[in-house]
RNA sequence: AGACCCGUAGCUCAGUUUUGGUUAGAGCGCCGCAUUGACAUUGCGGAGGUCGAUGGUUCGAGUCCAUUCGGGUCUACCA
């Protein structure tokens, strides 16, 4: 026997293996089934803490059922990632000195296959490392040719259904990666921003009115200005005409209660191309160009909102000629230089406001009045708001579904459309005439409309989400009928992120519920975000990431360092974040193993909170380990030296106690794991 | 603007609903002692808490109610 204390790494991965290989994890027939959806990780990223303790959490799930006797499934796979995945070989491409236009989108496409092949395995690899006990005989990956055919077979039901449709509306645009956004994907940020006043000249007057913007380029697609009905100050302006200071253009002053007679000067102007509110007022009073220099009020039919962006946020169309080919806040400069001059801007003063974000790209967003395609979520909400009231689907903590029906009686129709190459692409040919047909293929499409013209795909991809929204029964083998879907489908719970509540719980939500007839999921357990140990959200600005591989296997200070500091969006702070890792870390960290990462877990997950994640709690449950591997030793020990030999079990005062205190434990586990109370 | 969460020992956290009930627990850290044959990733002992604050309900409140302070999150946002 040898005399060395526990070490986890030896043993840890040889069993994690002899358990694969012996098909443990592998589900079978039995009718009394128990199932897990892994939250697919995206397949070119890295687990972090949220992954390593929501595995641990599922994987005591799944085993305490698989050891109860159920028939067990977790199903694993991971998720392509648009738009996340398009960036990182974006710029790859890049650093290469090439482009992913240069190129074309074929052997782009190529690029980003090649990629998930590099780096795909290697999530895999960490999900067993965690000791997860995942079924990867049916592993699955959101571009597989099965799970393609799944999500256009559900693309062409809704469109077939009518609850798909194109079309041209505001829409969040993201400049940099010249892409649509859904909502959810705005990040509003707190920030001091300039407002602008700026006088507009009243029609066959002398006078003129002041309007207040923080975005005064916008004034070259300005189609009104509007004033509260009930401001008496401007009541008598209420038909009249304005010119925009610059552009010769004559624009309707109208009145709307959308304006707010406290705020600003009381009168604003009306971008309905480039706002999201002044398309709605826009809409209400049919705002449209009458010919170049008259904008005109009339039907909701004849709304017609001018849009002076270029998909690269560039001055284009109705815009003094000048402006064209101009960066938006390139133009913003010089506008505001040219009103100057013109005696036009009156103030400029500084307020608190909020502006939108690309959450990848981490930049100002811009409304466009774009194609892109919608679901239509209202409808498809319904359905889903019962099954939680029903309780057919129920939370872990209950007060999630306050938020989940926050969100969901307010729904806006959701844009599936993205302008990336990595993705699953539309199902969608135009004929000739630009009328959209649903189809796996064109052959498909032209055999079911009887088409015999020219057709052109839909170059545009679907939203990530979309395919994710699938995940339960997509990855069992849906639209075809089979017997694991039968047998798993419902799956019995979820655990996951309050983060994705929206991206992905509500949606996988609504669409089972539609294609399914069913829910996804009995249970949804919501875990708290894993922070540092001073409450800080882990981010790779902050420095303060922790690998789960690394608290198991351990990492020198050298590879943390490195790790900590590669490819920084912001180097400048390179510096503190190598201080405060050596101050932390100067040894790097102890390799403490799997079994007692995931004891932390468990001690520290307590339904839906935030977790400070301490390294000192980690130390003390190897120990802990270490005390349980010496306990057997010990045992094992004494049984050789002593030739123990088992023998019928005597009825003892000493040996009933012991027997009541296992039954009990055991009793009191069966109640926590059903609580959710590791 | 609305909704939600947190505040308990020096630090990180249990305990708070279902069920209010004697001296409020754990790990780490700290102090003291012990110990080289399962284990120093050790053993034994100890100090340390106005349970954020105020008021209320109650025989009894960390736990229930109201108010309030501090920290955080989400959703929606007006030029």
């Amino acid at each position: 026997m040898d005399k060395k204390p526990y070490d986890p790494s030896e043993i840890e991965e040889k069993l994690y293996q002899e358990w694969e290989s012996s098909g443990l994890f592998e589900p079978g027939e039995d009718s009394d089934s128990y199932s897990l959806a892994i939250p697919p990780p995206n397949v070119t990223g890295t687990l972090h803490m949220g992954h390593g303790f929501q595995n641990a959490i599922m994987d005591c799930l799944i085993r305490y059922h698989r050891m109860s006797g159920k028939n067990t499934l977790w199903q694993v796979g991971t998720d392509h990632a648009g738009i996340a995945t398009e960036m990182v070989v974006e710029r790859r491409l890049n650093a290469e000195g090439k482009s992913k236009e240069s190129i074309g989108r074929e052997a782009f496409e190529k690029e980003v296959w090649d990629w998930k092949k590099y780096s795909g395995n290697k999530i895999t690899s960490q999900l067993r490392r965690l000791g997860s006990s995942l079924d990867w005989s049916s592993e699955r990956f959101t571009l597989d040719d099965e799970y393609q055919h799944a999500v256009q077979s559900a693309f062409i039901q809704l469109f077939e259904d009518g609850l798909i449709y194109q079309g041209k509306r505001l829409v969040n645009w993201d400049p940099v990666l010249e892409t649509s956004l859904s909502d959810l994907e705005v990040v509003n940020k707190d920030l001091t921003i300039k407002i602008w006043e700026i006088k507009y000249q009243l029609e066959d007057s002398d006078q003129f009115v002041t309007v207040a913007t923080t975005r005064p380029e916008t004034l070259l697609g300005d189609m009104a200005l509007a004033v509260n009905p009930g401001d008496e100050r401007f009541s008598h302006l209420i038909g009249k005409n304005a010119e925009i200071p610059l552009c010769n253009r004559l624009i309707p002053i109208v009145a709307d209660d959308y304006v707010d007679p406290e705020f600003g000067t009381g009168v604003v102007k009306i971008t309905p191309g480039h706002d999201f509110n002044d398309y709605e007022l826009g809409k209400r009073h049919g705002l449209h160009l009458v010919d170049e220099t008259q904008c005109g009020i009339g039907t909701e039919k004849e709304f017609d909102p001018i849009s002076i962006l270029s998909k690269a946020v560039k001055i284009i169309g109705i815009a003094p000629e000048k402006f064209h080919g101009m960066d938006r806040f390139d133009a913003r400069a010089e506008l505001l230089n040219d009103l100057k001059e013109n005696d036009c801007l009156i103030k400029e003063s500084e307020y608190e406001s909020t502006l939108p974000y690309g959450d990848r790209s981490d930049q100002i967003l811009e409304p466009l009045l774009t194609d892109q395609w919608y679901v239509d979520a209202k409808t498809l909400a319904k359905p889903a708001i019962e099954a939680v009231k029903t309780k057919e689907i129920t939370f872990v903590p209950a007060n999630w579904e306050k938020t989940y029906f926050q969100w969901m009686d307010n729904i806006q129709d959701w844009c599936v459309s993205r302008q990336l190459w990595w993705g699953h692409r539309i199902p969608i040919w135009y004929d000739e005439n630009g009328q959209a047909f649903a189809g796996h293929s064109e052959d498909d499409v032209r055999a079911k409309n009887t088409l015999t013209g020219p057709l052109t795909q839909e170059e545009d991809v679907l939203d990530t989400w979309f395919s994710s929204s699938l995940w339960t029964f997509a990855t069992l083998g849906w639209p075809e009928k089979n017997s694991k879907l039968e047998l798993f489908h419902p799956t019995t719970a979820l655990v996951t992120g309050f983060d994705i509540i929206f991206f992905w719980v509500a949606r996988m939500i609504m669409m089972t519920k539609y294609f399914m007839k069913e829910v996804p999921f009995k249970e949804v357990y919501i875990t708290g975000l894993i922070k540092d140990e001073n409450g800080q959200k882990m981010s790779k600005s902050k420095g303060n990431i922790l690998d789960p591989i690394d608290l198991i296997d351990g990492v020198s200070l050298e590879e943390l360092l490195e790790k900590r500091t590669e490819g920084m969006m912001q180097p400048q702070l390179k510096e503190k974040i190598i201080k405060q890792t050596k101050k932390q870390f100067p040894d790097g960290i102890d390799s403490y193993g799997t079994d007692a990462l995931r004891y932390t877990y468990y001690s520290l997950a307590s339904p839906g909170r935030d977790i400070n994640f301490d390294i000192g709690r980690i130390k003390g449950y190897r120990n802990f380990c270490n005390k349980i591997w010496n306990a057997f030793r010990f045992i094992e020990m004494q049984a050789v030296n002593h030739e123990y030999q088992p023998t019928t079990p005597k009825a003892d005062d000493f040996s009933d106690w012991m027997s009541q205190k296992i039954n009990q434990t055991s009793i009191n586990c069966k109640t926590h794991i059903r609580n959710i109370s590791l």
